[in-house]
DNA sequence: AGCAGGAGTGCATTCGAATGCAATCACCAA
DNA sequence: TTGGTGATTGCATTCGAATGCACTCCTGCT
């Protein structure tokens, strides 16, 4: 309402408005005896610079738009966290989106960021391919996060998936796992995709079907009948959610894990350390890949001719009891 | 980079800049036709609106802060989601921002809301007294979420805590425990301390003694060991994080739940309704309150001279294996 | 004393869109 | 044909802050 703006400071402390403006910005010059005066009267008043309207001379916000595909599970709750607090330290503020898993929402999302003239974009997010096209018309540098652009237009910090499947389905067979089953994710899922084209590779004959599942705990729960009648004696999902849902879901049915069938999950997520599950699990650094995407976007911010390379990051294999390798 | 400004369009449609404009405000009158061509030259150019150069002239950003308080729990993820969604479907966008339960957080937050023009601010943090004036001067209705501001001068959407402990510590009462441990959380916050006076009131002379904690799992399985060496029948802990703490960590001592001692949470929150904990616990409805939190606060933000009451909500017991009331 | 150099400052303009007011236009009735 | 009416439209200004440019002083040096 009656919001204090640059000329009242500069009333206030008799100096002009653009004294107050270069004392409020990094590479003004003023004389420490004029910026004493309206820090004081800027103090007195309770001045704040209105950041959207320094942005319409400066081209810059300060805001990060986030979008994140909320799969309902326990993971990306965690990403979100980690990305606000690593934009928070590179003073960046953080504007939200959630996807749904929906692709139809890009959209939708992608016009409202351009009309916020945010300094960049942080997308764990898959984009149809027609999409491109209008991420390269916002003018925003995007950074994806275990998601990966087919063309390489587009800078992408990662997880390595496929060996890591590949390896922890190895690790299953050569522990003598003889019918393993496949719990995989949407087909149209980056990390899905990846992690069930490294399982299948790893798992060689010992492979024994493919359950469709969707990332949700529930739709482990809803498998486990399933895998049982399929008599498998080790599953491997493509996420933590899943796992536990599995768990749960062969309890139910009086099967115990991992006396009678091994359970593996994938991501590292909190509910899967818990005690109860403690998930086998490929643990993704995400931290570490947060940070590095937050650290890559601003780069890119600070000086736009600049390209930037992404990383592809090693994860790790955690033994739980779910499937004592 | 290359923005397509109102003035660009009007060029390629022969029109003014005005009238660019009115095709895309609410209330501009703009004759079919004009509109029309104005809409083509818009969609050839790619044009969008600068949503912060309107916010100018109009005052309002469409930004609506979130503070939450984060403490590492399952529950405020949740609540984040739920925002996300309800600010979403009412057309705001949500700028988060995160306090990790530290109270001198507060101030910086406040500091930068003030300078982004946010439409309104959602809080499910505590704010020291003196800040009342800090966020009165920035002239944005504040809502608060399980929060309640002592003299009543923000509005606060909440949960029944205390009757609710009250009546959860009388059902373990009648159910026969008669060694019941408190696990507490930080004495300054809100939840922490009505539940804790509940449970206290409920629990009458079967109340043992209260452990200190801090909301956290690790601080639950942490507890589990004084928990045994005090010969408690049963623990209510203060949120659902800690009670699955408790659980793993009495689990680790060989110490079963419920056959030794009873465990019960409180929020509801998703990690403690998995099958392997299946908590006792009084569910909160989140999803109810956040959605009223919103709606009351875009009434004010749309009304700005209008008060609006807040709304406590009652939640329920869920009886889980945990305490098998 | 005279002058070059530099630091501080203010003026005026700019960013992109909204809006009050005045001007224009089409159309209808007399 | 003329005046009136309402609907559109454009002009000019405004929001709050940043910045190029020109101007004023104050130093310090010769």
């Amino acid at each position: 309402m009656a919001s204090v703006t640059s000329y009242d400071v500069a009333a206030r402390a008799g100096v002009s408005q653009s004294a107050v403006s270069r004392t409020f910005s990094k590479n003004g010059k003023v004389a420490a005896a004029t910026k004493a005066r309206v820090l004081k009267a800027a103090e007195e008043l309770g001045y704040q610079p209105n950041l959207l309207a320094r942005s319409l001379i400066t081209g810059k916000t300060g805001m990060v738009a986030a979008i994140v595909s909320q799969t309902s599970g326990r993971y990306y709750p965690e990403v979100v966290q980690m990305l606000a607090t690593a934009l928070e330290s590179a003073g960046k503020k953080m504007l939200l989106f959630y996807t749904d898993g929906r692709i139809d929402r890009v959209e939708e999302v992608l016009t409202e960021i351009g009309r916020y003239q945010v300094d960049g974009i942080i997308a764990t997010t898959q984009f149809a391919p027609d999409r491109r096209e209008m991420i390269r018309a916002l003018g925003r540098p995007l950074m994806l996060v275990n998601r990966v652009d087919p063309k390489h237009e587009f800078p992408a910090v990662i997880c390595e998936q496929t060996e890591a499947a590949s390896g922890l389905a190895n690790s299953l067979v050569e522990a003598g796992r003889k019918r393993v089953l496949l719990l995989s994710g949407p087909k149209d899922n980056f990390v899905a995709r990846h992690r069930l084209m490294g399982a299948l590779d790893g798992l060689g004959s010992a492979y024994l079907d493919t359950v469709k599942g969707d990332f949700t705990y529930d739709c482990g729960v809803a498998a486990a009948h399933q895998i049982t009648s399929m008599k498998a004696d080790a599953v491997m999902c493509i996420n933590d959610s899943m796992a536990t849902g599995v768990i749960d879901g062969l309890d139910r049915l009086g099967v115990q894990v991992p006396q009678d069938i091994w359970v593996t999950g994938f991501d590292g997520s909190f509910a899967g350390s818990l005690g109860r599950y403690d998930l086998t699990t490929y643990v993704q650094p995400i931290e570490s890949m947060v940070n590095e995407a937050v650290r890559q976007l601003c780069l890119i911010i600070d000086e736009p001719d600049t390209t930037v390379p992404g990383q592809t990051f090693q994860g790790q294999v955690r033994v739980g009891r779910s499937a004592p390798l």
